[in-house]
RNA sequence: GCCCGCGUGGUGGAAUGGUAGACACAGGGGACUUAAAAUCCCUAGGCUUCGGCCAUGCCGGUUCGAGUCCGGCCGCGGGCACCA
């Protein structure tokens, strides 16, 4: 055998795969299958060690599942609309398309020399008009089953990139790509229902039992669910049709506490009461605000007193002021409130600076009515004593209190209970170029009219530019003509495209059958699906995974997937990041100058550039361009190989946790490759008719290795696995067995390793006699007899610290145990001849002996 | 502010309530070499009077036995947020 040289096995097995059609999926209803499925990327151009690690991590599990007989479906595609191309179109000048399928090229051309067990014959790009017509052909199903709808919104409006954002991509109140400040405006937008299954896709949760329990979390935060009273007030004094006030309360039980009814600024009462200039001039003044996280930082509680006001519903006598307070939200609940000082803190700062009664409903436990400084808001679940309450036991939890404080609403009729949810409809229109058509016609007659099926795909016009800001569908002169498919009028095309979160929420059931002339082929998603193994970033936790758990239910209900489907994700696994340090100096400014890893020499003391400038090492943080803390995995591998780049990041840290790449750790795992490489030789060398006195040892130790691999992968503990590979390459360095069980040994070690280096796993395999191919043979099946050992080694504890070892049958009863345990010289020793109170044996485990 | 999660050697990290520190990085020593690189071997938590003692962020508790379970602090990270 040769010199260890990635650059000629890692092509010339990865042609023999190819050739071999080894992971070209195929149904195969003789065998299990197997979806595994790593969240695809944008095509911005480079790969990076991300990149690398997410579908190192696919391929470690799709090539231990095909080893273990499963038909393997791993497949491949491209996140590939989206404001990036459209960036570059204007700032490079070219066009989107170009952009995109270019940098698709050359990210495929980065990707296959990672020896990925992809099925490049399913791969797409979202931005392919054979997958986004059948994208258009889904929405019109969904137009018919109404979940899809039109409506005026008030939306976030991205000044920079002059489209709308979903509240989802509002982040601190800026766009989160463009990060400028977002203005709010309104406009007819589409939307998808998803509200409509807001219970379902709470409660649904709990079934997602290998998802993580972070993930699910996030989720239920995210849809809100909350259990409330709603109820009307009567109003004295307010415009006609605005006879009661409806508002809804998660508190019901502190109506006593009430100072105040508040109303958004948005509220349809507002909007009536706008002809005052007083009030238009406040109701601007909040809009004014927007949502930045600055000005939400320093905005003050600011209202308006309406001269309105309501009947206690408890207290016909009693009426509170009315009031249009910028705090309160139109989306949420019924956009109005009453205030309750005592015990909500934006109630209670509001109340201070308008001079509004503050009135304790409960009070501790054990404590006296106060005045109170601040509002008093303890856990629901904490008993607290109502000094104000009216229905209930005077101390009970603010639970058991709203419980009941709903019932009594209920009984004397003046309002219900009712169950809300914070998750609001999914706003998809974006006023932008490169994304997918939403495939609908506004006639002048007929109105709103969904295209004709067979006119689909709805492509983009590829004659546009980007030389002015705005949407080039609006302005391009022929585009929008086009004849009502009801009534053969003239009429004009919808300019606006879809979120690209609409591309991402079915790629996986796409994949299933790429080319197919409907969204999904029956026969194929009702076997593949669903996704056995989904891996991805946690950043995606809350939005791609929620509009694709109700993308599923929608084509589901547009008969597209089968119902087994609607939870498309069986197991979600959520990985960590790639982390690098990062190496500063400054310009003469001060300024920060950050510098490349390969541009710098580290040593134990510090960092200095290569003319020996001295840097500043900051502690690791996600690899990123701007910070020049990044590796290239094209460098890797033409530095160490592929297997090299796979196993140092599946090694060190579980993968759920961040992992450092540093370059000692890099080299370290070439090292340790070129050591089993020249292990290998060293056995091939072997005699056929040498013999050693290990081979006991070695074949338990196979056995051994084989229990531990196996179920390191299968738990996603790869950290493990591979320590456990390193354990056993020093085992089998060392052993002096004969050569049939040394070869045995080393074949083991290939197949074991394959997964994460398949391509020295699959030399090694030729090599050493393997049968067929190493990527197709069967995984390795550790004999039981092996596992087992006949003899244990028991510490001794002597009041809980440990004294001493002895080494037993491993079926010694426990009496037996104790008396060799006693007789032991160490312990003897220690005892010094005090009495022993009590001896606890665990069988197998330990032994304490208690004085 | 609320909700999660996490704190173990110089570093990344192992450890069904049962020998804390597997495996690896960096370090130290040695072999080979004219020398270096590469490779191989040994060593390696701290302290020690060489008997041991102290060690899993801190303080308590449960237990024969706690890194692991419980309570309270401290620190770090993530998510959410004028959400009624």
């Amino acid at each position: 055998m040769s010199r260890y040289d990635p650059a000629v096995i890692e092509k010339k097995w990865q042609d023999a795969w190819d050739q071999a059609g080894c992971f070209t999926a195929r149904r195969d209803p003789a065998r299990p299958k197997y979806y595994v499925l790593e969240m695809f990327p944008y095509p911005s151009g480079r790969i990076h060690m991300g990149h690398v690690r997410n579908y190192t991590m696919g391929d470690v599990v799709a090539r231990t599942k095909i080893a273990q007989g499963y038909s393997v479906l791993h497949p491949m595609g491209w996140d590939a609309f989206g404001m990036p191309a459209e960036n570059a179109a204007m700032e490079r000048g070219g066009h989107p398309k170009e952009w995109t399928y270019g940098n698709i090229a050359d990210m495929r051309d980065q990707m296959k020399p990672l020896g990925l067990s992809i099925d490049w014959s399913r791969e797409f790009a979202t931005c392919d008009p054979e997958y986004y017509g059948q994208q258009q052909a889904m929405f019109i199903d969904m137009m018919e089953k109404g979940l899809v709808y039109r409506k005026n919104a008030v939306v976030n409006w991205d000044p920079v990139d002059m489209t709308v954002l979903a509240n989802e991509q509002v982040i601190d109140g800026k766009g989160w790509r463009s990060g400028a400040a977002v203005e709010r405006r309104e406009l007819t937008q589409w939307f998808f229902k998803i509200s409509d299954y807001s219970e379902d896709l709470l409660t649904a949760l709990d079934g997602l039992k290998d998802w993580p329990e972070k993930v699910r979390l996030m989720q239920a935060n995210w849809i809100g669910q909350s259990r409330g009273l709603q109820f009307a007030f009567e109003t004295v004094g307010a415009p006609a049709g605005f006879e009661r006030l409806e508002v809804y309360t998660t508190r019901p039980d502190t109506l006593l506490g009430a100072s105040f009814a508040a109303i958004s600024p948005d509220h349809p009462l507002a909007k009536a009461l706008e002809s005052d200039p007083k009030v238009a001039a406040f109701v601007a003044e909040c809009r004014k605000g927007g949502t930045s996280a600055e000005e939400i930082e320093t905005a003050e509680k600011i209202g308006f007193d309406t001269g309105i006001r309501v009947k206690h519903p408890l207290d016909p006598n009693w009426e509170l002021p009315v009031w249009i307070a910028n705090f309160i939200l139109m989306d949420y609940g019924t956009g109005a409130i009453f205030g309750c000082p005592g015990h909500d803190q934006r109630d209670f700062d509001f109340a201070t600076k308008y001079g509004l009664p503050i009135k304790p409903v409960f009070v501790a436990e054990g404590a006296d009515e106060a005045p109170l400084a601040e509002a008093f808001v303890p856990m629901k679940s904490e008993r607290v004593r109502y000094v104000r309450g009216f229905a209930g036991d005077a101390v009970q939890t603010g639970d058991q209190a709203v419980a009941a404080a709903i019932a009594h609403a209920e009984t004397n009729g003046y309002g219900q209970g009712v169950t809300k949810y914070r998750l609001r409809d999914w706003g998809i229109s974006r006023q932008r170029y490169w994304g997918c058509p939403i495939p609908v016609i506004h006639c002048a007659t007929c109105g709103v009219v969904a295209e004709k099926k067979e006119n689909l795909p709805v492509r983009l016009p590829d004659d546009v530019t980007f030389d002015v800001p705005g949407n080039p569908l609006d302005r391009h002169p022929t585009w929008r003509d086009c004849t009502c498919p009801k009534c053969g009028a003239k009429a004009r095309r919808e300019t606006d495209t879809m979120d690209t979160f609409v591309d991402s929420s079915w790629y996986y059931a796409r994949f299933t059958s790429p080319h197919a002339a409907t969204p999904t082929d029956a026969a194929d998603v009702d076997y593949w699906m669903n996704v056995d193994q989904y891996i991805g970033g946690i950043e995606h936790a809350i939005l791609h995974l929620l509009y694709s758990r109700f993308f599923a239910r929608a084509m589901h209900k547009t008969g597209h997937l089968p119902a087994k489907a609607i939870e498309p994700f069986n197991a979600l696994f959520t990985q960590g990041m790639v982390t690098h340090e990062i190496y500063m100096t400054r310009d003469g400014n001060g300024r920060p100058v950050y510098h490349l890893p390969e541009d710098v020499i580290r040593s134990e003391s510090g960092a200095t550039l290569k003319d020996g400038t001295p840097v500043e090492v900051i502690p690791s943080a996600k690899m990123s361009k701007s910070k020049k803390n990044v590796v290239d995995p094209m460098n890797i591998i033409a530095q160490f190989g592929a297997d090299t780049a796979r196993w140092f990041v599946m090694s060190d840290s579980p993968p759920e946790r961040d992992v450092e790449w540093t370059a000692s750790g890099a080299e370290a795992a070439f090292k340790h490759l070129t050591r089993v490489w020249n292990l290998c030789s060293r056995i091939g060398e072997l005699p056929a008719d040498h013999t050693g006195p290990d081979d006991d040892m070695l074949r338990k130790a196979t056995a051994r290795a084989i229990h531990d691999v196996t179920q390191g992968i299968e738990t996603f503990a790869f950290n493990k696995a591979i320590a456990t590979l390193y354990a056993f390459t020093n085992t089998l360095a060392k052993a002096d067995a004969s050569t049939p069980v040394m070869k045995e040994a080393i074949r083991t070690l290939a197949k074991l390793m394959s997964p994460m280096t398949p391509h020295i796993a699959e030399s090694i395999w030729t090599y050493q006699g393997g049968d067929g191919l190493c990527a197709t043979a069967p995984w390795p099946k550790a004999d039981p007899a092996l596992l087992v050992d006949d003899t244990v080694t028991l510490p001794i504890q002597i009041n809980g610290k440990r004294r001493a070892e002895i080494t037993v049958p491993k079926e010694m009863p426990a009496s037996e145990v104790e008396k060799i345990a006693l007789a032991d010289e160490a312990v003897i020793r220690f005892l010094a001849g005090q009495p022993v109170k009590k001896i606890i044996v665990v069988p197998g485990r330990i032994i304490n002996v208690v004085v």
